[in-house]
DNA sequence: CGCGTAATTGAAAAGTATCAACACTGGTGG
DNA sequence: CCACCAGTGTTGATACTTTTCAATTACGCG
């Protein structure tokens, strides 16, 4: 459920330390802070160093769904860099968050000189391409109980960073629903 | 709803007709034919020419979910060459399918020798990765009868190209549901 | 014509949302 | 210390939506 991409912050880190790096930036958010707001511009990508984010549509009918939690080395932002679009979705900090971030024409200069960042971010895009499309596919096609377990599994660790609500909205369920399948997974028969 | 990329094209096509345009190959594939198989290695990426694919992922359950259909100018496979998996999901001929393919190598030493490919596909994966986002994102946040709204409208010119169990499948209904939705919109006011 | 596939429809069962009430917690101010 | 409040979590009853199952019709094609 959390992504992670290491190969990323380590070139990044890397970048940070040498005499390149001027154009490695670093930022700390608070948790509750947003990162990339709904519908507007965003100005440079974003590298979790470490702490947790949601990636949350605000739907026009007031529902709230969550695309994906990324933690540690993933990248943000780099969608709406490269397409020169409003992003879709806030990005908001669960826990505090440590970032680089790089603007986009300084972004731009580093895939000019650095060729191997080319093929890490091909690989990072593809890979997200994918999860988001095999999630898609698994939500729309199993019933609540099916993608509730899946989800436990991997929210066990970190089960207290995540609101009960928070899970619902993953799940695009309702938080009434998600009690209901909870308690019917510990024992309770569904009554008839 | 049929996604559509210009710039990959034109890149591609630009370099069959060149000196080396060797590693760019050309196939066709009848209507009902599979491009890629789902749980099958991808040797080689595909840039449809012209035609109607979808995009369509069994699960263990049964059930079919199309992902998206794919028309003109996009790119297939390109998922499994970059991160070595093997696919996801089943890419289907809906007509009759005109495209390039380049195995695995050539892609590579494509991407070497191109640095504007590079770049190209860091916006078609951008691309996806949105499209996708969002697709989930609405259909799991609104009713049938909206998401089916945008579906037909969308569909309208090739209506008679997808079938309702297609339909069905894209938008992660059964058949019957689409049925009812359908005439509903048509007036019929949802006796309770 | 006859067969197989696609499309349509009804009725019952299963699943999910909506609404509303109530419990638990931590912090705030009187 | 306690009353109060806001946020979060829990639960029940009911209405609504969607699936499942089954039967029937429509259509293309050898």
């Amino acid at each position: 459920m959390i992504r992670i991409n290491q190969e990323l912050l380590t070139f990044f880190s890397k970048l940070s330390g040498s005499s390149a790096g001027s154009s490695v930036m670093e930022k700390r958010f608070a948790t509750g802070n947003n990162i990339i707001n709904q519908g507007k511009h965003v100005t440079s990508v974003f590298i979790i160093k470490n702490g947790i984010v949601k990636c949350i549509v605000n739907e026009e009918n007031g529902r709230d769904f969550i695309q994906e939690f990324f933690s540690q080395d993933e990248i943000l932002g780099e969608l709406e860099i490269f397409n020169n679009t409003i992003s879709f979705c806030n990005v908001e900090a669960i826990t505090e968050v440590e970032a680089y971030h790089i603007n986009k024409k300084d972004f731009y200069a580093l895939l000019e000189n650095h060729r191997e960042l080319n093929i890490l971010l091909l690989r990072a895009l593809a890979n997200k391409v994918r999860d988001t499309a095999i999630r898609a596919s698994q939500q729309q096609s199993h019933p609540i109980a099916y993608n509730l377990q899946k989800l436990l599994v991997f929210s066990a660790d970190q089960a207290r960073l995540f609101s009960k609500q928070d899970l619902a909205n993953y799940l695009g369920i309702t938080l009434r629903s998600l009690n209901r399948a909870i308690s019917e997974l510990n024992g309770v028969p569904k009554e008839s």
